[in-house]
DNA sequence: TGTGTTCTCGTAAACGTTTACGGAAAAACG
DNA sequence: CGTTTTTCCGTAAACGTTTACGAGAACACA
């Protein structure tokens, strides 16, 4: 059934030797040898071994990517990510790469997965998703000297990674611009209370613009909250219940926004006439929901296919000729203006 | 950095042979020594090198999973696919296994995909999503003799394999059985294009159903569209512009029906007033949208997670003590009732 | 004591590759 | 024609496991 290295020799009558620098485009081999290498190969259907590579090389061509659900996420879905995968997938693939999906159980933080993929040689590499602000596994796989990318950005490390992360930056201080533009004076800010680092991203580009058209920052208008639907729900009515109430929220979550949205609803308070609310990031839910909420969107799928690209450029193995690189990137949001503000 | 079982043996002063016959808990080695290998494992932080392990076994330990996003799929997202997948991957883990997602460029069949992941011996079985009515995958599969298992049935293949699949038909019926009850005669339904089989249980079970009712099947209610929003919008005005209008869509997909809802809205047909709509695969775009969409909805996570199991149940090397058994389940969709009819 | 059985372990081959090394043949050069 | 260089290929080791086989030691039994 699956023919090996062996098979073409033997049909050949040639050493596996040859046939093996034959296939992988060495220069010692006769141009006509070659040939009929490819050609008996074709023939016989032979494909390479993984493990048998794998084992010589010490690469097991995959690269393992650390999905973390937040909690409560089962029915969310996280729509973020399938788009992500598909750039991600399609780059590796390209370059003969597996991806291998692992996902931590809702909540934990996973150092332990990671343990065992790094230790069972299970991926040449790692990429991780959605940093934390001090973040664990980056200072593990630094000190194991594991490779590795991430999505987003984290204070955590001295070495250098590739990271491709969003301008979260940009965009709480462009959707504060918007709402100053537009008569608001008192908005909140309502982000994740797990110290995911675009939380803070999102809350430093809140502050300074803030400071830049001259509005004190609040501190009663700033809440965290769990990163789920039950979050927003739960914290929303905290920011509306200040003495001076908010005339717009920025929200760093979508699902936080739903929730939050349904506890205006609740308040008889309805975005887009009562208030302004916008998200930070789009996803097919703010489209949907009614009114349909202004946010910012991300460009997903040629970020998939970018953070693969840059893992690959930082591996001695795929770098081009000028030797590994680290490539950081951040990348912008796109305004998506719709009703709800 | 990485200790091997050489490492062990060196370390015990016994042979690499006895080391791994007391890693794998194999019966002829003595007690005490097995202690002790197991002891120095844990001190020199031994773990099995998973290419060594597949290429002497050949078993890859890991598990490929086919996803093939629908054409146009780059903004929706597939909501579905990230429950399901938590499910499948945390059982899969629990056996030891890696989860390798496979994602087909969208619109291709991804046969060339699968004969890579086949003939490399990436994985030791196949996970197909979305089973089309003739599957050539699952001919393929079969004749080569590789070992699959299926989200959704199909009507190819002589041999059994196991598979997981929604009772489409009973949904279909289902949402019939609703309407008519609700005073409805004139029901239309609108399905995906591709010949994904889901599709055609489900207007079995509203041809079943209508028929059970004393309803005739009227062909210009029943339409077929591309399996996103757009094939729903531009679909859904032809079964609107019949003589005798239809009082209630069902849709057969839930990207479909948010752009079937788009094109009522522009012909100023309201959801939930001037017709019901009903969706057979709720995903959280139904809950969110306005009207909130009366949908029926599966239990992702655990249909994962029952799918790995059934798959396992099916491999020799995983199978219990009574050998492999091919497990065929087709599950129920529970109605959520909502605002849209 | 002799024979057979059971326990325990070491030896070595095998899985399918890649690659360092060396050597024979061919080509180039004087 | 002799010497050097180049071209091409075979040999064999190595990657880290698992496992069939056999052998020595301990034990049981008559």
């Amino acid at each position: 059934m699956a023919s090996s290295i062996h098979d073409l020799a033997r049909h050949l009558n040639i050493s596996i030797g040859t046939v093996s620098r034959a296939l992988n485009g060495r220069a010692d081999v006769n141009a006509d040898t070659r040939q009929r290498v490819l050609d008996a190969a074709k023939q016989l259907n032979y494909s390479p071994n993984q493990s048998g590579r794998s084992l010589r090389q010490g690469a097991t061509h995959s690269i393992a990517f650390m999905l973390q659900p937040h909690p409560g996420d089962q029915q969310y879905g996280e729509p973020f990510f399938i788009p992500f995968l598909i750039g991600l997938q399609g780059r590796l693939a390209e370059s003969g790469l597996d991806l291998t999906v692992v996902m931590g159980a809702p909540g934990d933080y996973q150092q332990e997965r990671l343990r065992r993929v790094v230790e069972t040689r299970r991926a040449d590499a790692v990429l991780l998703a959605w940093t934390r602000r001090e973040d664990e596994r980056i200072d593990y796989l630094t000190e194991v000297g594991f490779p590795f990318a991430t999505l987003g950005r984290s204070r955590t490390g001295g070495k250098a990674y590739p990271s491709l992360d969003l301008d979260f930056e940009k965009a709480g201080a462009d959707a504060v611009d918007r709402l100053v533009a537009r008569g608001h004076r008192r908005i909140a800010a309502i982000r994740p209370s797990l110290n995911l680092n675009f939380g803070y991203l999102f809350l430093d580009g809140y502050r300074k613009a803030l400071k830049r058209h001259g509005i004190e920052v609040d501190p009663a208008l700033i809440a965290d909250g769990f990163i789920n639907e039950a979050g927003g729900y739960q914290v929303t009515p905290r920011v509306m219940l200040t003495k001076n109430r908010p005339t717009a929220i920025i929200f760093n979550n979508d699902a936080m926004a739903l929730g939050g949205c349904k506890a205006l609803a609740e308040m008889g308070i309805r975005p887009g006439h009562d208030i302004a609310v916008t998200v930070i990031v789009d996803t097919p839910l703010c489209r949907y929901f009614s009114p349909a909420l202004t946010a910012f969107r991300p460009a997903l799928e040629p970020m998939g296919r970018r953070l693969a690209e840059m893992l690959l450029a930082s591996l001695p193995a795929f770098a081009g000729p000028e030797g590994p690189r680290i490539i950081r990137e951040v990348w912008p949001l796109e305004l998506i203006a719709r009703e709800s503000d």
